[in-house]
DNA sequence: TTGAAAGCGGTACCAT
DNA sequence: ATGGTACCGCTTTCAA
């Protein structure tokens, strides 16, 4: 009951109104000086007055307040997914966010890692973002999509393998790199293609689809496909390596360059030829894959900047009912090396 | 096949009194019964009129609203870093995300690319955070951590090469990271140690006081530490190793093991031996480091668990004025391998 | 067991 | 050119 309150450690935090006081003005006014609302004429006595002393009492304007008044927040949330993300998706991310906050969102990050999808869409909901952007784990489900959508979120991004129904889709389309891969071995007369599908959980959602595109790719030449399960490990490549002549593979796609490295060195390592008796690519075009001999084939995905996909936000935040045009995040190109 | 609800756009967000109407009680009632609030008993059957409301309107509480009234909102802000973090961080991020919201806190990654430090700081201010954590750029300074003070943050932690005044500091001391790599190259009998410097921005912060340790660690030996700036691309690496023999060093610290890849690669390529003519130690204990060859001896750092973070995060906004013992999230041991 | 009402910090309309 | 004031959605006494 009795504490002393240390002068520094206690004090309440400042608001418009304690601004007011000091200036000798009303609520009011400091909200017309601080906004700089124009519709208001104040003179530049009292203009200087109340800035100061905001000044001097550190003021801060309460962001939960302002929104609860103005009914928005402009507040696109991003929830951040568990997926280890490499260097392309990071610089595509700053690029988003950079272009966000310049049309005067303001972006956040929601750790959302280990919630059920609609534990998680909840938990989005109740800060009242006028976007969500949900690029990787959780899934956004129907339902979740509802939710957010009744608690006034204009826009539901998703980057969906099949079409979340009342979310705007992002296509990211995985199976073009398979496709890319594919086609290119197949092109060099490879005719017995492995493809790596990683174990690690969290990946399904790329590795599939660029299963899949494999298969599209070889589709009719009567090449065939063999799914290979690789944990990133060095044991576990050592072990598929061991067996790799029992496979009768001339040609593995490897989901990307780290687990290309990892098998290529496994595979050397056993003597076996690389190109000459087995074929590797990789996919991400990392730094990584020019420093490997042999140079490692791969394929390279440039993704749309995220200035475009800041746009693209914008426009469904003003114009939620607009036509949904389906946007492609990203588009894969062959890079041939020495590795094939 | 799916239908977009078009009225969906017009109609308004649920609030609690909405939810109160359609139960036919009143909002105080919906508050105790959502909150599920001991203090006060609401019999069986309203609980479930008001559960049955709830669920079909849709409704979500305002976490803004309920965080004005209640004056504080368990929110622990982290500035999103633009530096571009390696695998390791990023599980000690999960996990320290994961902790977190176990000790009921929301976290919230807060894009502040771009932002000069006092911008920066006003900006987290405005959210009402309980706690900041600012791992990365932008920097805290000493006026943006009393802004954020003032505010009502109760813990502002800062992870900082130099402690920051009101702020508590976090170790997370790089130049063992030096000393380590310095130590273990002096006892292999090597003099002349050259050190690679990034000339990325925003790797100051590590690459500084890496350097610094290294020069620590062979202070009165009589052996020459000699910096070296070093791009992230092949051109750099093979400009560097062009004129490596005029240099006349016989071991190199690599700063990490991505650019140790870089630039023995380039070493390799003009002929100098590793390690017969030049020894090469990276940092991190990358997966990579094991596939080269020669193998890669290293720096493997352990970061403390996020878990522990948290719950230093929580003591402090606990008792924000307790004693600020000094925490050190990282420990780091030398891994010997074949490039030594 | 439930309801009425007073705010939390800002904003904006309507007076003055 | 300013001030008074009614809200925004929610929690929490205090009364009934």
């Amino acid at each position: 009951m009795s504490q002393i309150p240390q002068a520094s450690a206690e004090r309440p935090v400042p608001t418009s109104a304690d601004v007011a006081r000091l200036a000798g003005v009303s609520r009011a006014t400091v909200s017309y000086v601080l906004n700089g609302t124009s519709a208001v004429r104040i003179s530049e006595a009292t203009r200087l007055r109340v800035r100061e002393a905001a000044d001097e009492l550190g003021y801060v304007p309460h962001a939960a307040a302002r929104s609860l008044r103005s009914g928005s927040s402009r507040m696109v949330l991003l929830p951040a997914s568990a997926v280890p993300v490499g260097p392309l998706y990071s610089k595509f991310f700053n690029e988003f966010q950079w272009a966000l906050r310049h049309l005067d969102y303001t972006v956040v990050q929601y750790g959302s890692l280990g919630l059920a999808p609609d534990e998680a869409a909840r938990a989005w909901a109740e800060l009242r973002p006028v976007a969500v952007v949900a690029l990787g784990a959780p899934q956004l489900t129907a339902a979740g999509t509802q939710l957010l959508r009744r608690s006034g979120a204009k826009a539901v991004i998703t980057l969906a393998p099949q079409p979340v129904a009342g979310a705007h889709a992002l296509a990211m389309d995985h199976s073009q790199v398979g496709r890319c891969a594919g086609s290119h071995l197949l092109e060099r007369g490879h005719r017995r293609i492995g493809v790596v599908v990683p174990q690690e959980p969290g990946l399904e959602m790329f590795s599939e689809p660029r299963l899949a595109g494999v298969r599209a790719a070889v589709e009719g030449s009567g090449a065939t496909v063999v799914p290979l399960e690789l944990a990133y490990e060095e044991e576990s490549a050592a072990a598929l390596a061991g067996r790799w002549r029992t496979l009768g593979l001339d040609a593995v796609f490897a989901y990307n360059d780290e687990y290309a490295m990892l098998l290529m060195r496994a595979l050397q390592d056993v003597g076996i030829d690389v190109p000459g008796e087995c074929a590797v690519m990789g996919a991400d075009d990392l730094m990584l894959g020019r420093l490997l001999r042999p140079r490692l084939s791969t394929v390279q995905l440039d993704m749309a900047t995220g200035q475009h996909l800041a746009e693209f936000v914008d426009r469904v935040v003003r114009d939620p009912d607009g036509a949904s045009e389906r946007h492609d995040l990203m588009v894969a190109r062959t890079v041939h090396r020495e590795s094939t």
